[in-house]
RNA sequence: GCAGGGGUGGCAGAGCCUGGCCAAAUGCGGCGGGCUUAGGACCCGUUUCCUUUGUGGAUGCGAGAGUUCAAAUCUCUCCCCCUGCACCA
């Protein structure tokens, strides 16, 4: 039957104005259990994609299913704009950026939008906007009184407070931090303030001084592998670059480093450059190992980079596949200091070996270096890139499996070497650390290159103080955390978080309480934000400046009496009073929703923040993490331009379809994937439902058969599997099992011949409202074609009747469709052998001495304790023929027998009954493999075949 | 490198915790058939190889080794992929 398209874009409108109007999701303080589910706000610098849906719409599957349960439901919302990238993108409107222009216009944005968005207030009120509407049209149950911006000056007040307390506690710290730094324009880079969105990536290197022979200055190489310094046989410099002897602030002598280099360290080290020397002149010096003494010369090295590290480098020809290569290349070209050079191997390593073991070449040499280069099959003369495979694979292996040679360290793994030689030689003023990009070169937005710089006196939260971190992992052991899986990695955060820098000098935001040149930076500041949902719809009217200390204390942390807070404050005492019971009321079942991405900062913050600042009865109870949303089986992004927008997908497949493919199809830490075939095999299932729903009207009613038991045997069955499954937030084997399951099982009822209206009522009436916290417009309308006057959101979640599952009564049905699978294989066989169509199959049931049998075994409740019992010698109840044969022999029977018994499922079904069974299947066995079907007994029947009969598995005579 | 998550059939993706009804759910795709004027939808079969008037066998879940009567599942080693590594939302 082909229905009626739905035109879900009506459907859906006209159930969120009935929600609207009912105030249904307006949460109030009641007598029943609160559930507040909140989910991480969104940044409002640009247009909703698919992608939000999948965790706005499981927090709102959650909140709605809550809802049905009996718990009185809370789902507030707002909106993220404090921080950097709404600045950038103005700023970049300003500058008319034509890639961000054409990028927004993809979005639908419009001339006139964009000209104002020149102002970063603009835009953040814009995509809020957008955003607010998108939720709307999305069905999400949210109470929106209660929406907060976290650029409005209640928020701000808020934040104030929290950064007072976390003040009080002596949680902020001053220190050193590195970061990117455009020297042209005196900013902190971040990812947004870059060229393609790179992250400058940050990373530590250890510069060691060589002394100059008969000299005082000194020459910096800067290296990753400090522990090689004992084979060093040589420095190398870049011949045509400039070098500078230089002073450095702190530090006692002169240095030599490129003049590149000491450009890109001066805004981490205060350099001096007192003289400026040619490579070559280097090259006329020789230096002095620190750790060993000795004496080596300097080379000209083709690959060394003057605006890298220090434009110096040490040379260890041994494990350097490119330090071995330039030393080859000199002596080719007569080098005399480089022919005397022997290399000196510091590190044993088995070269190959993370090819697997016995599948790596073996490639003998004395020296790894040259090894690595003939396992990638090149040598010295080979391109830069080929010589940087072999470096990589030479640095991993040497760094994983390598043991350390040197007297004193012999056997040492590498790792462990390096740090101590850096403690070494930082100890003896031969070392110390730098920070370098490791991604370098990297472009501000201007196009500057962007260096590290160490900002001094940098404000952080300090998530390292170990009362907190103990406090923090407490309280997070109670917590519920959903799936089970991402506990452990929110758990690696919670050790792994320490110092945080909270003061940015740009964006929007609130200002540093304890230095108002800062702004907070923006995931300091949403840390336990959710509190202030609570009272937002309270605290509305009231100016802002009236939010003191004083009256979050009291509300939040229930310091002080309503009274005198109000009469400090200038709030009224009702207002007072009335923020202090709901945020009470509310703020104790929460459970909080993100992305995986926002485990490692802010969900880890959120826990910190809570513990910190309120009390332990506030402390997180739920936090659930979901997977992203796929577009086509590719990452969404800008680049590959497969960013759906949801009012896209909306306006497309309507809101009902796209939250099941998005928030339901999968498991809730995989990524969901949106695709126009899963959208669209969803819509025409639910227009199945509807189809059924509508015509309900014309079946019969009257007596159950037992095709209608069984379909409530599978209902109830159904719903206690189902409700399993939401409350672990399960959603892939509950919606399969409410949507793809149910309608597979009223297939098979109407073919069974099944018709009657009050079972197919009752079915498609529960389905219904399980069908509800996913799709529930759709569900809402099939509600009510279903006869309820009521909204299928507010009705109570279906019950299982479990007198109604009947092992029984499913296992008979199972019967008859394994009976038809095995004639269809036989038929088929001998319809090849004859050559001709069967007409008739003959079904030959089992004798009932068979059914005690496999009784016998099955009443051991489970394979392994059958099997036991055999090992243990009492095979005599498998029967006289079980006993002659071996233990393994007897086992592989009672797993066959368990496999062709579909289980060993204890069964009451009797000869009789299945034949009686079979015989109330035969019109639709032989409708279904289309041959007539005839029923006799083993005892009575003639064919060769009787005997091979099993319990449920009838022997099949086939007639051409 | 460190931390976390993974590697399953043409693809996607369950199963692994708690070993055996696992040649491995489900969806998509392919092939054959039914239904149809036709297409779509729907239904049936098939989709590793061999065997068969039947429910049998071989190989098999990244590679290798081990434990076990029995391994996709447990242990060890190795390889590979993804994510994060901090001031960035």
């Amino acid at each position: 039957m082909v229905g009626p398209m739905i035109n879900y874009g009506e459907l859906e409108k006209k159930w969120q104005e009935e929600w609207g109007k009912a105030r249904l999701f307006e949460g109030y303080v009641s007598d029943k259990e609160p559930f507040m589910v909140t989910a991480a706000f969104p940044y409002v610098n640009g247009p909703q994609h698919i992608g939000h849906m999948r965790t706005y719409g499981t927090a709102d599957v959650l909140a709605r299913y809550k809802r049905m349960r009996g718990f009185n439901v809370l789902y507030p919302m707002g909106f993220h704009g404090t921080g950097t990238p709404i600045l950038a993108l103005a700023k970049r409107l300003q500058a008319k950026d034509e890639e961000l222009i054409r990028d927004l216009k993809l979005f639908g944005i419009p001339d006139s939008e964009l000209a104002k968005m020149t102002d970063p207030l603009y835009i953040a009120n814009y995509f809020a906007g957008e955003i607010e509407s998108g939720m709307h049209a999305a069905g999400y149950s949210i109470d929106w009184r209660r929406k907060l911006f976290s650029i409005e000056p209640a928020f701000g007040k808020f934040i104030e407070w929290q950064f007072s307390i976390l003040n009080a506690k002596g949680l902020l710290t001053q220190g050193r931090h590195p970061v990117g730094w455009c020297p042209i324009e005196n900013n902190a880079v971040g990812m947004h303030d870059t060229r393609h969105d790179v992250e400058p990536e940050i990373d530590e290197e250890t510069v060691v001084a060589f002394k100059v022979d008969g000299g005082e200055a000194k020459m910096l190489c800067a290296t990753y592998r400090p522990e090689t310094i004992f084979g060093v046989t040589n420095l190398f410099v870049n011949e045509g670059a400039a070098y500078a002897l230089c002073a450095i602030e702190g530090m006692e002598g002169r240095y030599y480093l490129a003049k590149g280099a000491a450009g890109a360290l001066a805004y981490q080290l205060k350099i001096t450059q007192l003289q400026e020397v040619a490579g070559t002149d280097l090259l006329a010096m020789a230096c002095i190992n620190p750790m060993t003494g000795e004496r080596v010369p300097v080379l000209p090295g083709f690959f060394v980079k003057e605006d890298v590290g220090t434009g110096i480098v040490m040379s260890v020809p041994a494990h350097a596949p490119f330090d071995y290569a330039a030393i080859e290349r000199l002596k080719l070209s007569g080098n005399q200091a480089a022919a005397a050079i022997r290399p000196v191997r510091v590190l044993e390593v088995e070269v190959g070996r993370s090819k697997g073991p016995g599948q790596g070449e073996a490639v003998p040499s004395e020296l790894p270096a040259l090894s690595y280069l003939r396992l990638m099959k090149i040598d010295a003369s080979a391109g830069d890139e080929a010589i940087e495979e072999a470096t990589k694979l030479a640095y991993k292996e040497e760094n994983r499996f390598g043991r350390m040679l040197v007297k004193g360290y012999e056997g040492m793994g590498e790792p462990e070497a390096r740090e101590r030689i850096r403690k070494e030689l930082a100890a003896s003023g031969s070392g110390f650390t730098i920070y370098v990009l490791t991604n370098s070169p990297v472009y501000c937005r201007a196009g500057h290159t962007v260096a590290v710089r160490v900002v001094e006196n940098q404000w952080f939260l300090n998530y390292g103080d170990e009362k907190w971190k103990a406090a923090a992992t407490v309280a997070f052991a109670k917590v519920n955390v959903l799936p089970e899986k991402s506990r452990r990695v929110l758990e690696s955060a919670l050790g792994w978080i320490g110092l945080r820098a909270v003061a940015r000098a740009q964006g929007l935001g609130t200002r540093f309480p304890i230095d108002p040149a800062y702004i907070i930076e923006s995931l300091s500041d949403s840390t336990i934000y959710m509190t202030l949902y609570t009272i937002m719809h309270i605290i509305r009217d009231v100016p802002p400046e009236r939010l003191s200390p004083s009256f979050f204390d009291c509300v939040f942390l229930g310091k002080g009496g309503a009274d005198g807070v109000a009469k400090e404050t200038g709030i009224a005492y009702d207002t007072v009073r009335k923020a202090r019971e709901e945020f009470t009321y509310w703020y104790r079942t929460t459970s909080r929703h993100s992305s995986p991405d926002l485990i490692f900062n802010h969900l880890t913050m959120y826990l910190y923040n809570h513990v910190a600042v309120l009390p332990e009865g506030c402390w997180p109870k739920q936090i659930v993490v979901n997977g992203t949303v796929l577009s086509e089986g590719e990452k969404m992004s800008k680049s590959l331009g497969n960013i759906v927008p949801l009012a896209e997908g909306i306006r497309k497949y309507g809101a009902d379809p796209l939250r099941f493919v998005v928030i339901a199809a999968v498991d809730l830490f995989n990524d969901s994937n949106y695709s126009p075939e899963a959208v669209n095999g969803v819509s025409e299932r639910l227009e199945y439902l509807y189809n059924t729903a509508s015509s309900i009207d014309s079946l019969d009613s009257g007596e159950l058969r037992h095709i209608d038991y069984w379909l409530y045997s599978r209902l109830n069955r159904k719903i206690g599997a189902v409700t399993e499954s939401m409350d672990a937030l399960e959603l892939r084997v509950a919606s399969t099992e409410i949507l793809y399951n149910s309608i597979l099982e009223l297939r098979r009822y109407f073919a069974r011949g099944g018709s009657n209206a009050v079972v197919v009522r009752e079915y498609v009436s529960a389905v219904t409202l399980m069908l509800c916290p996913i799709s529930p417009h759709i569900s809402e309308e099939l509600w009510h074609m279903l006869g309820g006057s009521t909204f299928a959101s507010a009705e109570r979640w279906p019950h299982s009747d479990s007198s109604m599952v009947s092992e029984k009564v499913e296992a008979e049905e199972e019967l008859v469709e394994g009976v038809i699978a095995d004639a269809r294989q036989v038929m088929s066989i001998v319809g090849k052998k004859t050559g001709k169509q069967v007409k008739g199959v003959r079904l030959i049931v089992a004798e009932d001495w068979k059914r005690r049998a496999s009784n016998l075994i099955a009443s051991r409740k489970n394979l392994s304790v059958a099997i036991e019992a055999v090992r243990a010698g009492k095979e005599k109840e498998l029967g006289e023929s079980a006993a002659k044969v071996d233990e393994k022999t007897a086992i592989d029977f009672l797993t066959s027998l368990a496999r062709r018994m579909s289980g060993l499922k204890e069964s009451g079904i009797t000869q009789a009954d299945e034949i009686a069974l079979l015989d109330e299947a035969r019109r639709y066995m032989t409708s279904m493999i289309g041959a007539e079907v005839s029923i006799e007994a083993e005892s009575a029947s003639r064919s060769a075949r009787a005997n091979k009969s099993l319990p449920g598995r009838p022997s099949i005579d086939a007639e051409a």
